[in-house]
DNA sequence: CAAGGTGGAAACCGATCGGTTTCCTCGGCC
DNA sequence: GGCCGAGGAAACCGATCGGTTTCCACCTTG
């Protein structure tokens, strides 16, 4: 086994808790990384730990699928995320965006996982800020804040009607983008 | 007791299921409606039965608390919504959509409580393309679908950061009907 | 007053929950 | 070769899970 016990229990963790919910019980989670429970309670303190840590480690991957690469106008790389969030609805185990996913299933809003999730969130936020400060928006944060609206909205669109998005997210930005004069 | 224990259970699981989540223990439910477990499993034949009985129950009481009263122009009906939504934002218990997060936190989609969540979700989009058409809207019910868009993000925007929407959800949707051109 | 139905209290079922502990095997390092 | 830490297997803990069953107290109706 070349991958490390830590790593295995995190990738099962981010697996199983987006396809099945935090509710997953530890046995099943260690049995699926092939770790014990004596050493995942040896390298995560409890359950609630390990929630936070696998979405914490998970969240660069769900960046870099949404991300534009380098170069494109604003508008470009502001659409690139919602073109590329369309492509995920249509696959057949998505169920959502996994920090809002992870927030609505723990109530708690003091839960690790939970300001793991905001600050995530907040990145996109930033990333959506930046273009349009970019393209000269008179109000960019704003923008940012409606477009991540839309984007979340969007998620919860598909898994409530357990259908691809077949665009609509990339419509609903574009007219917001229209709105705001990003050319 | 006036109330039948079917109500009492409805009601009790309606709100247990929304502030914990559906993972709920049928014995604190049944605790909590003041209702044995035996006349529970007379009533329902499974808590998944009962999960959806409940949604569909509460489901119109949140409809009113949205959608506006008699009168009014198509713009302003449709921003009552987002304005209703806006307060309940700001109630220390809001946890989103009721709808929106039972779907999430049930992974199945073929559960019968999803089937519910779709249908009162279609009946706000029905009501914003029913206004948008009103306002002679060129595709009303393209319109509607962005509508509900915003107000699911809003909704889980505000589940997210834990803290009220402070007009964002209005100033988005508010967007979209100027782009529309609904006066 | 007697009969019958409604429904609560509670025991019970096997399984699983989060979490702890014991035991033992393995591989690397002196 | 002997030692020591890492880590897997599995028993164990009390509590709770969804679901079933038994028993009995109450109310209504005749």
């Amino acid at each position: 086994m070349t991958t490390t016990p830590r790593d295995r229990l995190l990738d099962a963790a981010g697996e199983l808790f987006y396809r099945e919910g935090v509710g997953v019980g530890v046995d099943a989670l260690c049995k699926a990384a092939g770790v014990s429970k004596r050493s995942m309670y040896v390298l995560f303190d409890s359950k609630d730990e390990l929630i936070a840590a696998s979405l914490d480690r998970r969240a660069p991957g769900y960046d870099a699928a949404l991300l534009p690469p380098g170069g494109g106008t604003p508008r470009e790389r502001i659409l690139h995320v919602f073109r590329a969030q369309d492509g995920l609805t249509g696959q057949p185990g998505y169920r959502g965006c996994p920090l809002v996913a992870t927030a609505t299933e723990l109530k708690d809003a003091g839960h690790p996982a939970n300001a793991v999730a905001r600050r995530h969130k907040q990145a996109l936020t930033d990333f959506f800020a930046a273009e349009a400060r970019a393209a000269g928006v008179a109000d960019p944060d704003t923008l940012a804040a409606q477009l991540t609206i839309v984007f979340d909205g969007s998620g919860a669109r598909a898994v409530v009607r357990a259908e691809p998005l077949a665009g609509l997210g990339v419509t609903t930005a574009t007219a917001l983008l229209d709105a705001a004069g990003v050319g």
